[in-house]
DNA sequence: ACACAAAACCAACCAAAGGTAGGTTTCTTA
DNA sequence: TAAGAAACCTACCTTTGGTTGGTTTTGTGT
């Protein structure tokens, strides 16, 4: 019996594309976004251009494809999963903090998939779609609880703490000085009082 | 007596300035940010990619120089000069909305310019220090009259606003249903009870 | 063991786009 | 009206993403 993940391809080559994302990815951060080319991609792991896409329809595609892959690593290592949405969100930035270039590739794919014909527009409007209903059954939760008022529309904060989540990561990028979590927690607690203070460390 | 405005450039040259600083944004508010070329720009006001260089040190020089001069015009338009800056800011909200191409471009520019040596990154930078510096003005003149909690740091506050008028602008961009303006004056009403509620028309 | 299919991979090439070099035309003003 | 500067163009260069067609490698059924 094969081991037979998506069926049609070899154990090498499955390896090869993880060893794709995970490079591309230290590239990335390490020479930022647009320095990061085709080919220097390809050299990392030992290929040409064609060879990485052979994996990837495009550069585009690829870059989606390392986000995927960390959402999904991330969803699987408990972090959302484990606890509150909410307090997820707040921890994601946390570990945000830690990984410039990512930051810098989610912003810079979310804005460039903007437009419909872009290779991860679905993707990403899925990935709004999804966080922001999994925060809206969050706070709906807290709201049922009286922890939060339930003067607004659940789905509408919820759209506020995605915005103020990306709107911080926008401004860091100017400023690492930013402590991102810090000003993240406040906004929360804007709505939340009981939401957990900015900690010193973490 | 010489008109002289920098001195240096004739009247058909500021003129033209002018013409390719509108007509790049209409195309790009019609075709799109990567899709507005510098040739396809060119070629709207009659001129080679190497007229437009002539103008504008680069691509990205102009995007700038759109940014600046909407800038210029808004402040200069009353708005954020005539009214209170956090009014302003929901204000510029409603604008954008009937500006799409606008706001797509000012994403992709913040984007962009993120990287240190990028030639708008300097103007971004500060303008996102300005819009903060003049935001927690205003945050703390209402702290002073009781209007807003002073427990939290007026910059944090200034800075959340900022964060969720951007995000909210990224989410747009995928759900123009999304009514923006309508979601900034809820979360503005956060920490600013007598925000006023967001209105019908407008 | 062998053949065959599919995946893995590459060299060469293409086109788009930004940008440069150097020169020609047009405008202003002394 | 001459000279200098701005306005503007043609031709060319470079980078980069992407395609094409083919070769090698890997796995599998007989």
């Amino acid at each position: 019996m094969a081991a037979s993940s998506t069926s049609r391809r070899y154990d090498k080559g499955e390896s090869k594309r993880r060893e794709i994302l995970e490079q591309a990815l230290l590239l990335i951060a390490d020479r930022g976004y647009t320095a990061s080319t085709l080919s220097e991609i390809a050299d990392s792991v030992g290929l040409t251009k064609a060879g990485v896409l052979h994996y990837f329809e495009s550069r585009q595609s690829l870059m989606a494809a390392i986000l995927q892959e960390r959402d999904a690593a991330e969803t699987a290592t408990s972090i959302s999963s484990a606890g509150d949405s909410l307090d997820g969100l707040a921890e994601a930035m946390s570990n945000n903090t830690r990984t410039p270039g990512l930051v810098a590739m989610y912003s810079r794919l979310v804005v460039d998939a903007a437009e419909p014909h872009h290779p991860a527009h679905d993707y990403i409007d899925d990935r709004y779609r999804n966080i922001v209903s999994t925060l809206s059954e969050s706070i709906l939760r807290r709201q049922a609880g009286g922890r939060i008022s339930s003067l607004e529309d659940a789905e509408t904060l919820a759209r506020i703490a995605v915005a103020v989540s990306d709107g911080l990561q926008l401004q860091w990028s100017y400023d690492s000085t930013l402590d991102m979590r810090a000003v993240l927690d406040i906004a929360l607690s804007l709505f939340d009082p009981q939401h957990p203070a900015p900690s010193a460390d973490n």
